[in-house]
DNA sequence: TCAAATTACTATATGGTGGTAGTATATTAA
DNA sequence: TTAATATACTACCACCATATAGTAATTTGA
């Protein structure tokens, strides 16, 4: 299971956010030091200034700053924000309806471990990202 | 978590196959059948053949049977003969190593689910989704 | 024999994600 | 006031997965 690359982005991007003691990260500095594709970056910055995950101040010593607290983006909600969540929640198989009575032939041994990728992204804070055993962003 | 296009649809194909009395499937029926586009299905199931899992039989009454025991087939198999396993395999972020030593910030919640998809696509034979209960192909 | 039924091959079109380039706009330190 | 430093916007390009089209090759029933 992958991500797309722009939800990667932007995950690596917040995650590393909440582990620095910075407040305000420039999009400069931000390319620099996690090695995103520079006008991709800025792109996906504004996208995620849209979706109130963050704010930009603009001009000399601008930069970007959490908009609200860390612990109230959950990741699915970035998720959903950048490449929608549709793709994880659906049957594995591609039929659109995944329900135990309308079940694939994959249905009843992946449901239950879906169920536990769909907790997992939509219970976890950003906030809950930070660790000082995490070694690369 | 959703397989690639290809991938589903080889899957469906295989377990349709398993599930069904016939012995013998010209593309012809699998494409009314499964609605999967002609020429598409076509390719994708040269392809099946060349990795061993169904064989064809040219000529008029020709078609597709299982080149082995359904038994002996699994479905990270399928996945990595059409697309590949890596996308499954790898840091949920995008970084290439996923481990316990040198994790990202989401490895420990996420590591262990990804055991689970990863044994449960590595050990499910084709043979195994056989099921009175499937609704649907 | 040969026509019908079938798979195999090659080339091309399309759509979406990822990535690039250039310009416009806003803010502020000096 | 103005030059420097930022973000915002618009258009475009490249690649890959998906899909389509046309033709060649193979087998077999009649
Ligand atoms: S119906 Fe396919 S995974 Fe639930
Ligand atoms: S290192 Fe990212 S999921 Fe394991």
């Amino acid at each position: 299971m992958r991500l797309s690359k722009t939800s990667e982005y932007a995950l690596r991007i917040l995650s590393f956010m909440i582990n620095s003691d910075m407040q305000v990260f420039s999009a400069k500095y931000l390319i620099d030091t996690l090695n995103v594709p520079d006008k991709y970056l800025r792109r996906l910055m504004t996208d995620l200034s849209k979706n109130g995950f963050i704010k930009s101040l603009k001009g000399r010593d601008g930069g970007y700053i959490f908009a609200k607290n860390a612990n109230t983006i959950h990741i699915s909600q970035v998720i959903d924000a950048v490449e929608g969540m549709d793709r994880y929640e659906g049957c594995i198989m591609g039929f659109g309806d995944c329900s135990d009575s309308n079940p694939c032939s994959l249905h009843e041994n992946y449901a239950p471990i879906k169920e536990q990728l769909i907790h997992f992204l939509s219970t976890t804070t950003i906030s809950e990202l930070k660790s000082t055993n995490v070694l690369k962003f």
